[in-house]
DNA sequence: TTAGTTAGTTACTTTATGTAAGTAATTATA
DNA sequence: TATAATTACTTACATAAAGTAACTAACTAA
């Protein structure tokens, strides 16, 4: 019927979006660095998806991936400008979820 | 090591935009009543998920099913109230993919 | 020496999605 | 009066993505 006429700019960013973890992953690193081992266990996903995520993730400029050199080694994931600029997509998904779901079961 | 002191609504919103096609089925619908034969060629989703995912939405109270009693039959998807809240997402997801990603390949 | 931590990877299982064909109700065409 | 076409799906089967659990390597602490 029609042919695609999205945008393929915001098709691309959806398709980012709508991949499992993505977004909790940002959510999580908006409030600051973070190490492999507390993303890991603070949101529930698996040590497996987590390292596809953060690759990909830093492929695309949206996190960065730092080594401290201490003693045990210590590595931190953190947003990039471009990471950080997705804050408002985040805020706003947080203002209809507290506007428009229950808190409990549903 | 934390716990998951994730908002549950907060989580809830995130799964659910997490899943494939939710967001541009949601960007689709933003533009005025579709009708799913329009979907379905119009993003390159296959019958079978569009099916789960408009039942899914209209459970959720994002999307309203109306039949219209035509010949033949003609049946019309649109956002509910709690549906079009969700547009200030999709339009701040817009404007980040306009200002960080490129328009070709990459 | 044994156990524990961090940042992963690997092999295997389960779940989600894609593909293609089928259905039921109706209309249009030869 | 067949035959083909359309819409809104569903079903069966194949492939891709995610979950699970065990493993590795480098190091520390007891």
């Amino acid at each position: 019927m029609d042919q695609s006429v999205i945008c393929p700019r915001f098709e691309k960013a959806m398709g980012m979006m709508s991949q499992r973890w993505t977004g909790l992953v940002i959510y999580q690193l908006l409030t600051g660095p973070k190490r492999f081992c507390s993303l890991e266990s603070s949101m529930g996903i698996s040590g497996r998806v987590l390292s596809e995520r953060l690759k990909d993730l830093e492929n695309q400029g949206i996190v960065k991936r730092e080594v401290f050199p201490d003693t045990p080694v210590r590595i931190e994931y953190s947003l990039t400008e471009k990471g950080l600029a997705l804050q408002p997509i985040v805020k706003e998904l947080e203002k209809w979820s507290q506007t428009w779901l229950a808190n409990d079961s549903d």
